[in-house]
DNA sequence: GTTATTCTTGTAATCATTACAGGTTTGTAG
DNA sequence: CTACAAACCTGTAATGATTACAAGAATAAC
């Protein structure tokens, strides 16, 4: 928790309360909500918190570097703490979002040309073991 | 072109002067547009098309396979009309979307449990060899 | 303690996409 | 050829996630 006090000030943001609550929600849960979602399940313990606060959060929490953007469906976006190389399947049925590791160096196509690469994203859509047996 | 027409036929779909004109819009344009950059286009030349249609149109393609949906941005949907295996990349700066491709066999990390996979997906974001350089 | 900077809040605006209802075209069957 | 039904297209209105904005609150610096 301290390293998080220590990132946030050295990015020149103050580690208010509401930004805690995001990220720490963001950390203990890794079903890769939405702001929506992460808003409903702060709002009974800070009554005050406001909608554009969870977004805010989030895109500064994106921007420097403490979690990603995960773009599957147009019209949600969802963000995970855990910035590590991985992909992410997403079941058509059911809604829900797992995530898939592979190797560090898991070999991954090349671009020709000088293309600088800042992001990589992987992701699957199909049904999940459960949605798919029932 | 009578492919086409018999594809759509073969999805109960009827060749219509809009349908044809969006297809030929996404096999002639491989710059992944939006639905608004395809109205755009074809509106001056059907003065009566409606927005609405282009939309319908586009998801028609997709349900029946003749088109994929692109979704890097939130709020962007984009579409190719080639299906076949491949990735994109998007300049962060211009939003330009380039295509790359890859073997047919190339490795993709495998999922644990029983996953069944319907679409997979791979793009990378940065600054393509145009704006790196300016 | 005062002042400036950063944060938070709530409401209003945006904008891509979808819903809907009515009119139009196309295919089919007599 | 005619009429009915199904599929289509259109325009407007609604939706819903996200962002803009302005004002008040908290925090840091001096």
């Amino acid at each position: 928790m301290e390293k998080l006090v220590q990132h946030f000030k050295d990015h020149n943001l103050r580690p208010s309360q509401q930004r805690m609550a995001v990220m720490k929600y963001l950390l203990d849960h890794h079903t890769h909500p939405t702001a929506e979602t992460i808003y409903a399940a702060l709002s009974p313990n800070y009554p005050t918190l406001s909608r554009t606060t969870v977004y805010q959060t989030l895109e500064k929490l994106y921007e420097t570097g403490l979690a990603q953007k995960i773009v599957i469906e147009d019209g949600e976006m969802r963000f995970d703490a855990d910035t590590s190389d991985h992909g992410h399947f997403k079941c058509v049925k059911c809604g829900e979002v797992f995530d898939f590791f592979y190797a560090q160096n898991h070999p991954f196509p090349k671009m020709g040309g000088s293309f600088e690469i800042q992001e990589k994203h992987l992701y699957y859509k199909g049904f999940c073991p459960k949605c798919k047996s029932a």
